[in-house]
DNA sequence: CGCTTGATTGTTAGCGTTAACTTTGATACC
DNA sequence: GGTATCAAAGTTAACGCTAACAATCAAGCG
């Protein structure tokens, strides 16, 4: 491009100081076998030249990377809309909040189908990134066998188990949140209450239905299986609003629970096709808490996920491990908070 | 973490094949002073013991690194709900695309407040990152002037002008969009169109307007100042709630063009609080495409943007850089399309 | 046949930093 | 005074790779 300015080093630095380069090293990492006045020198000249060491060469002699990787299913990103909610609100956060401890944040997309070793394998053999933080975890996602096995540290985010020993979870009181939004809807006199929900076999659904059926148990009401919808493979939108169209067929209730914002605009949109008014007919209450929820035509009651509190724990976990600390508990679960709004 | 295995370096390669180091690095790097028979066998070396070149070893001797950095403001992620409309759909592809083409992505938040040297100024200084992606463009962006300084190579994405040398442009055509969301509306019948919009200054903005106001004059329709409304330093949806209520108050029109979805959501809330219909008493039009504008209760008429092509040119540009090759033009400017929904 | 030529391969040094070891020098103790 | 002790600094080598230069070897030529 241009013949950059030559970069400044540790080497013009301790010259400038009447110090050897190790010194200076020795200053920028904090080392205790520095003297006062040695250090506070060395400082200002750091100081005075605007001198930032080179993360690159330092990494080369073993320190890790003050940065950490997002991964993104490449597939998973075309095909659902789910990024465009939890997981761009969660970025966001991410972003500032790993800003603030010096992190940077490196996305890399995973790609199934083809055998070749994925680009996060070479991130983390490379020793460039010094964490993993998944948003988009699935069923018998294969990245984390590849993960266990490399050793480095992840945290799933948005959930609360954790697969293996170097694995972390921080996630929102799934079942919690599921009682909630059920009990909420019954203190408004709701009794056919329905459940709008994702694949089977994830752990935030199981827990939010879990949490959806003992607040039914707790107030008395039956548990009625042809109010609770699975959908499976189907972008969020769509399977709130087919799940929606599928039990007003059978079973018409008087308000029903999504397990996510999305989902509650495709069922709100199912409701209204059907002739029924929301809230006054049928009150619908989502789960997430996106920004956009707010903005949808009847601003949508929901339980809000602590994205912001997720943020920062995720990044202080790694904050932790990088010190050595101890990081205890291993699973972090952040109680999510109702928002009324208009829909229930 | 763990005593991860050792790492393959080009010297276990080299041993393996009977060969230099510097020749297996030969072979990594295409050179063509290497015989085909000497090729051939460390390349199967390679293939066999799945190596992969350190990306910092390689940056460390002065090769650039495959990676891009897009510049997020920490204070814009935080105030405005844009950039889960086009950044996240944007980020989304660009991840894909760079990944595509061995890019990784780093996201980079910058704060203006502080007077302290940014990261993305290390990113660039250190070589981490071949080149920038600004998505978020502001009035007197300070940071223009720092890459400026910096010499690297920067597209700005969604706009059509290059301010400096090393600057590269890609974006929509504005004034085609503009006047092509004009011109649907009036081949309706529409007589008087507002025009709502965000900061007076920014390029996107006078161009769409331009583009608004020569299909009016095209069709011999006036340009009526009243129908026209700016917001400044607000979120989108309250841009577009305040303006159009602003417009309701002054000169009730018969649709409306707003420059973006979430500023068109936010108009049909004042609309439908006015007692008006969409479309039937005011029609609304959009901009962007975005994902969201479709699940919105009136699904938003909009002008999509072309974001995959506008990921695949910013991408080729910097892969163009790379290879030393020339790039023209350095503005890309690309046709939106006009999606018809129910909104208009 | 000795020498130039050019293709191919090897050698050396260096990128900026730090780990591990060594040196220096001052203090303390017998 | 001599020496153990310790803090504070310096020296060396290494991280994995590549640029620049050096060496090798076969072919070609007068």
């Amino acid at each position: 491009m241009k013949n950059r300015p030559k970069r400044i080093t540790i080497a013009d630095i301790a010259r400038e100081a009447g110090v050897s380069a190790m010194t200076v090293s020795r200053v920028i990492n904090h080392s205790r076998d520095v003297s006062d006045k040695t250090r506070q020198k060395v400082e200002g000249i750091i100081e005075q030249f605007d001198f930032h060491p080179s993360s690159i060469a330092r990494r080369m002699t073993g320190k890790v990377n003050k940065a950490l990787c997002i991964l993104s299913e490449k597939d998973g990103l075309k095909k659902s809309i789910h990024s465009i909610t939890f997981d761009s609100e969660m970025l966001r956060l991410l972003v500032v909040e790993g800003s603030r401890h010096g992190y940077r944040i490196v996305i890399s997309a995973t790609e199934y189908a083809n055998g070749k070793k994925q680009d996060f394998e070479k991130l983390a053999s490379e020793g460039s990134v010094f964490g993993f933080i998944l948003l988009d975890l699935i069923d018998h996602d294969p990245r984390l066998d590849v993960l266990k096995e490399l050793g480095v540290p992840v945290v799933l985010l948005g959930r609360t188990f954790t697969p293996f020993d170097n694995f972390y979870a921080v996630g929102t009181n799934d079942e919690l949140g599921g009682y909630s939004a059920t009990e909420y809807l019954i203190r408004q006199g709701r009794k056919k209450i329905a459940f709008l929900c994702f694949q089977t076999f994830s752990k935030p659904a199981i827990d939010r239905l879990n949490g959806y059926k003992s607040a039914l148990g707790k107030h008395h009401l039956p548990v009625d299986d042809s109010l609770i919808c699975f959908y499976f493979r189907m972008t969020e939108e769509i399977s709130g609003y087919e799940g929606m169209k599928q039990v007003l067929n059978t079973n018409v209730p008087d308000a029903v629970f999504c397990t996510s914002d999305l989902r509650a605009i495709g069922a709100i949109r199912a409701i209204r096709e059907a002739g029924f008014k929301v809230p006054e007919d049928i009150a619908v209450i989502g789960f997430d808490g996106h920004p956009m929820a707010e903005l949808y035509n009847i601003p949508i009651t929901t339980i809000q996920q602590p994205f912001l509190q997720m943020a920062e724990h995720t990044v202080d976990i790694f904050n932790r491990l990088e010190r050595q600390e101890s990081v205890t508990p291993k699973i972090v679960s952040l109680n999510g908070e109702l928002i009324q709004r208009n829909s229930a």
